[in-house]
DNA sequence: GAATTAACTTTGTAATACAAAGTAATCGCG
DNA sequence: CGCGATTACTTTGTATTACAAAGTTAATTC
C-alpha cells in the first residue's frame, strides 16, 4: 500500500526535486532562470540537469537569440515519472497526517 | 512559498523516511518488527534509527523479556519535524497536481 | 580585440547509504 | 553444563554522489 521503492531516487533528490516541481510548473525554463530561481552553482545544476536529461526526463532545446539561451522542458516520460513520485508523496502525507 | 530548504535532509532520505512514517503510525516498533517491515539490514536499519536517535526524534527503550527487545518511538520533537517535512510534501503535492 | 556572458566540463572533496561479516549477551534445550 | 540460536549491535569496506570552484569554449558587444 506504501511502497517506498517506488519512490523514484533520480527524482526523491532534494536538487532535483526542486527541478522537477519547477519544469512542472511552467512549459520551458532558461538555464539561467532556474539558476536564479534555485541558487544552484551551474556546475551542480546542470549536472542534476544531465541526471534527468540522461533519464529522459528532461527535454533541452538550444537557440541562438544574442547570447546562447538553452531551455528545459519536462518530456512526456517526465511528466509521468514526476506523477507517479507525487502518488507516493500523497500517500505519504495522507497515512501520516492525520 | 514553496521552500525546498525546509525539507530536513535527515528525514528526507528514503530509508529514515519509511522509518520515520511507520514510526508516526504506531507508538512504538521492536526492531524485530522494523526490519521485517522495511526489509533492511540490520547494520543499515540501527544507524538509520542512531541517526534519528541522534538528532533527538527517536526514543530508545530497552527491555529483556526473554530475548532482549528494543523498542523504538518518535518523540515530541521527532514528530514535529516530520510535521513539518510533512508540510512541505504537500505544498509539493499541492502545487503540482494540477 | 578586449571584456562579457552563457553554458558547459573537469576536478576534488566530503558525506553517506548499504551490505556483509564479526561480536557480546542471553536464552532454551539436550 | 554447554551448544545453538537469536537479538542487537559494531566494524569494515565499497561505491555512489552532491556540491563548489575553477577552468574552457564560443559567441556578442563595445
Amino acid at each position: 500500500m506504501l511502497d517506498f521503492d517506488k519512490l523514484n531516487k533520480a527524482i526523491h533528490e532534494k536538487g532535483r526535486l526542486a527541478i522537477m516541481t519547477l519544469l512542472a510548473a511552467r512549459t520551458s525554463w532558461p538555464f539561467q532562470d532556474l539558476k536564479a530561481e534555485l541558487g544552484m552553482s551551474d556546475g551542480n545544476l546542470i549536472t542534476h540537469l544531465r541526471t534527468l536529461h540522461k533519464l529522459g526526463f528532461v527535454a533541452v532545446t538550444k537557440e541562438m537569440r544574442g547570447r546562447p539561451q538553452t531551455s528545459y522542458a519536462l518530456t512526456g516520460k517526465g511528466r509521468a515519472a514526476f506523477k507517479d513520485y507525487l502518488d507516493v508523496l500523497e500517500q505519504i502525507v495522507k497515512t501520516s497526517k492525520k
